[in-house]
DNA sequence: GCTTGTTTTAAACACTTGTTTAAAATAGTT
DNA sequence: AACTATTTTAAACAAGTGTTTAAAACAAGC
């Protein structure tokens, strides 16, 4: 946490760690009070309540969560490569976060229902970078599977967020230690890469 | 819910679904008794506190997550084969209890460490089917990609699991209704099962 | 100095939380 | 029937919840 922040910035970026530890209903005002070393009051003076205050979390959470996918898909390189950068870089963005997953998949299926139908938003903004085109060309040159888009992000989604969010489940089953772990993540991050990069990009020309 | 159910098993019952679907925090000993149709003290009087009768649930899913993957390892065929029935088994059980990977994630992430320590005996029942001495014959036979086979179930569960934990996210990204998001599951369950099995028993000899 | 407006504080609000209690209802046994 | 043990109830408990309030502290301008 940054020395001279703002009391409101204090808050926002208490609430923002605990949040993503705890959830919204695992977690109180007084503990993101106490945890910025500010008054309790001064939440809702600043935020109005604790569930704007928790809005604004998730947004933003959100935000880092679809903006991780963007940059590479501006480069210039061929489909398979951008898929290996990206999945690289997805893994060492969830390492540093890997709370961020869990955290929007949860507050997602909440009965409240965090927020719906402004996050597609972002998501054009994925679109624009002109992925989803280059895609579409590739499987009518045959370089790339005929697959449905959803199923491709679907795919690397599932392949890279998985593991980190369900590192505590595995290290419980497998009896890991952290660095056990950690060193099994980075072998299984290969096999990742090499199995999407096999499957949607197939060499020999059965693409089937 | 049964008719004839004692209160006992009414309150567990109810307290199944709730915990299910809104965790340990983000329910009450209160909505419970009100989903079992009994009084609140009920709770207290059958299972000592909240937390302990959420102890029970949590082993009982734990072991409804765990108990859905031996089935299949036990039958004569293939281990390809295997893999093919066993994925499908996995997305039939998941579609039936699509809260269950979501909660034993967030819950196994708790600070107060859900009952750790417990799982690994359900899991070496898994090992008992003789499964994965099956994987490492497969693998000094060359029928069979080396690979870590931690490795291996993590694939596995990713792919499963995640599509359904994600549901709300996908839908909401996707802007997808319920009945859409239904049948890309569908075809999403087809690729997995290629790609995973492409992967791991790959036909051309060239295993790398 | 005094007077503005803003920020911070401690205290209180009404309500929910998990849990306990003591009395009432019920079932079981002789 | 009467006595027992079990089950269920409504009420209460202290502690914690989100939020509001009214007074205090602070800063800035004159």
């Amino acid at each position: 946490m940054k020395k001279d922040a703002t009391t409101e910035e204090k808050i926002k970026a208490a609430a923002k760690e605990v949040f993503l530890a705890k959830g919204f209903a695992g977690c109180s005002s007084r503990e993101i009070a106490k945890a910025a070393g500010e008054n309790v009051a001064l939440v809702n003076y600043y935020f109005r309540s604790k569930g704007q205050l928790f809005e604004l979390i998730f947004k933003s959470a959100m935000e880092d969560f679809l903006l991780s996918m963007i940059h590479v898909f501006n480069s210039e390189q061929s489909l398979e490569q951008k898929m290996r950068i990206f999945i690289e870089r997805e893994f060492e963005f969830l390492t540093k976060h890997p709370e961020l997953p869990s955290f929007i998949i949860n507050e997602m299926n909440r009965e409240e229902g965090c927020a719906v139908g402004e996050h597609t938003i972002h998501f054009e903004k994925i679109a624009e970078t002109g992925i989803f085109n280059e895609c579409i060309k590739a499987q009518q040159e045959g370089t790339m599977r005929e697959i449905n888009l959803i199923s491709v992000i679907m795919l690397i989604m599932s392949n890279c967020q998985y593991p980190t969010m369900a590192k505590n489940l595995m290290k419980n089953i497998h009896q890991l230690t952290d660095e056990e772990y950690t060193l099994q993540l980075k072998t299984h991050q290969s096999h990742v890469t090499e199995m999407l990069v096999n499957y949607l990009f197939p060499k020999n020309n059965s693409t089937k």
